[in-house]
DNA sequence: GACTCGTGGTA
DNA sequence: TTACCAAGAGT
């Protein structure tokens, strides 16, 4: 039998993916913004934010010169806004540190903000064709399967079998297509559910197929119950219609992002809120509640619509301005918020 | 080592 | 409808 590699490359010539965006070329700036831009995200989401991205930021400096909050609005629907920051600050980085060039070097690569072990490799594989091994949630899956190990991989034994796994596995030549061709693998026939074994190029000496255990593995995550919580949505919009919106924390859930004021249950009344920032407020509605689910929770929003006569202490924190709707097109927003506030606009304004 | 961090698709 | 999960990294 010829070794993993050659049978997985042979696959990859014929079945494997040789259109996407960020092939053609390869080159290490789009290759790392692919790479960013698909950690816990599929192709077909990315897809058109990579365009829009590339559109506007051609290189690594123009990123690097742009303001967070113009990278937060190409991003915003993306999710994990963690990647959009250290997207930027890597891009900065790069420009000061690099010389403008992203490192050849695997421990720069990987000290680079938002790269890590299995991003640095797929990235120098890719754009350089050098020897790295990658362990995302494809690889993860099909080394798992091929060599029937169990635990979930979140355990770090289980990790580190894997990882070596990886790294044994590799060829000495065509890193790169070795390296898309893992991931089409499992995206195309290792997939989690339903796997098409009989198209596998590896099918012969995958253990657990010979076990005929495939649906064993990887084994899943513990699963946890995800905890409901509430808060209220403060919609206020001043005379001339502006929305008060917020700037999120710069870290944290939805860090950097713009939203309207957001009240837990832990937070002060929207009474007493109103009147710690000199808010005079009418025509106070409770409008329908509508719920929005993350990996670790559920959350219930309560949107509160009022008119504001604006006292100056809202507008005297720089956190907090009042937004008019073309700036309120142009800003990064969470996702539910923004179909929300389309949502509602599009029904006061017909 | 455990936890945090989004969103949309799929069965 | 609910549950799972997809090109992980940072703390």
């Amino acid at each position: 039998m010829s070794p993993f590699a050659d049978r997985l490359l042979s696959w990859f010539d014929e079945h494997g993916r040789h259109d996407l965006p960020w092939q053609h070329p390869r080159a290490p700036y789009r290759v790392w913004l692919s790479e960013v831009m698909l950690q816990q995200t599929q192709v077909t989401t990315v897809i058109p934010y990579f365009a829009r991205f590339l559109a506007r930021f051609p290189d690594v400096a123009s990123l690097a010169a742009a303001p967070l909050d113009d990278v937060l609005a190409l991003w915003a629907g993306l999710g994990y806004y963690a990647r959009a920051r250290n997207l930027h600050r890597c891009a900065q980085v790069v420009v000061a540190e690099h010389d403008g060039e992203f490192p050849r070097d695997f421990d720069a690569m990987a000290a680079l903000p938002g790269i890590g072990r299995s991003t640095a490799g797929a990235i120098l594989a890719q754009a350089h064709g050098q020897r790295h091994a990658i362990l995302d949630g494809n690889v993860r899956r099909v080394l798992a399967r091929h060599a029937a190990i169990g635990g979930w991989p979140g355990v770090p034994a289980v990790q580190k079998q894997l990882w070596t796994l990886a790294e044994r596995l590799l060829p000495h030549e065509r890193l790169a297509d070795y390296t898309q061709a893992l991931m089409d693998l499992g995206a195309s026939i290792c997939t989690a559910r339903k796997p098409r074994c009989l198209l596998c190029p590896v099918q012969a000496d995958c253990q657990a197929r010979i076990d005929g255990t495939i649906a064993q593995y990887p084994a899943p995550k513990p699963a946890r119950a995800r905890p409901q919580r509430r808060t209220q949505l403060l919609l206020a919009y001043d005379s001339a219609d502006r929305l008060l919106m917020e700037r999120r924390p710069p870290s944290g859930l939805w860090g950097a992002l713009w939203c309207p004021p957001l009240l837990a249950d832990t937070d002060p009344s929207l009474a007493d809120w109103l009147a710690a920032q000199n808010l005079d407020a009418s025509a106070i509605e409770t409008l329908p509640p509508f719920s929005h689910s993350f990996t670790h929770f559920d959350l219930e929003l309560q949107p509160t619509r009022l008119r504001a006569s604006a006292g100056a202490a809202a507008v005297a924190e720089s956190r907090w301005q009042w937004i008019d709707a073309d700036r309120l097109a142009t800003l990064g927003l969470p996702a539910p918020i923004r179909k929300m506030l389309d949502s509602l606009h599009a029904k006061t304004s017909s």
